[in-house]
DNA sequence: GCCAACGTTGGC
DNA sequence: GCCAACGTTGGC
């Protein structure tokens, strides 16, 4: 199924030359073992097919592989970094209330995304090559829906928490799979865990 | 449904 | 390799 139609990054973003020591933002991104990833929990028609992949249907399927990303930066992710056990905040986007619902774990690492090839498929893309395939994916099996939803609302008015710092969801919008710090992924569960009036 | 922000394309 | 024009995302 269909998860998203996919934004865009250059694939000639060229790697950061590693310097001795010091540890960037992005250096740190490498190690973390979580991400977001975003899905739109409502029917939206595209080339008659409907993209909608919420939280519950992830729910019910168990296992789906994370097809229709179109965008290289993500496409990185999902072919060289995204590993077997990783856990991913499953957020709802493109829809009245966007936010964290759930939670997904990685289940089967990188491989050729086939709906590329599928003329079919809303995200056929021609100039992709079987023998050269230009997008990837990774199964995602459903862990849980959060105790509470987690609106985006709610992330932006703890953007300033050490714990949010450079969180991608607020600095890069289009991004739709995105390195998630530690901070950041345990700020997110415990806020759930938690009754909050405001929100 | 609008449109700002952001990503890509292609002419030069 | 720049950058204007264009297309898409996704919150609102």
């Amino acid at each position: 199924m269909p998860k998203r139609k996919q934004d865009t990054t250059s694939d000639t973003n060229k790697k950061k030359v590693k310097t001795t020591c010091n540890k960037s933002d992005e250096e740190d991104d490498e190690n973390e073992r979580y991400w977001l990833i975003k899905a739109e929990p409502h029917t939206r028609m595209e080339n008659g097919v409907d993209v909608k992949f919420s939280i519950h249907d992830l729910e019910k399927k168990k296992v789906e592989h994370w097809d229709g990303v179109r965008n290289y930066e993500a496409r990185n992710i999902l072919r060289d970094k995204m590993k077997v056990g990783d856990l991913c905040l499953f957020y709802h986007s493109n829809c009245k209330e966007p936010g964290i619902a759930g939670l997904a774990k990685v289940v089967k690492e990188g491989y050729p995304d086939f709906t590329a090839w599928d003329p079919r498929s809303p995200y056929f893309d021609p100039k992709s090559d079987k023998d050269k395939p230009k997008w990837f994916m990774v199964d995602v099996e459903f862990v849980k829906v959060l105790p509470r939803f987690i609106s985006l609302k709610e992330v932006q008015f703890y953007k300033d928490e050490d714990a949010l710092k450079g969180m991608k969801l607020l600095t890069r919008g289009r991004l739709s799979v995105q390195p998630v710090k530690k901070s950041a992924f345990e700020f997110i569960l415990n806020l759930s865990e938690k009754d909050n009036e405001t929100f």
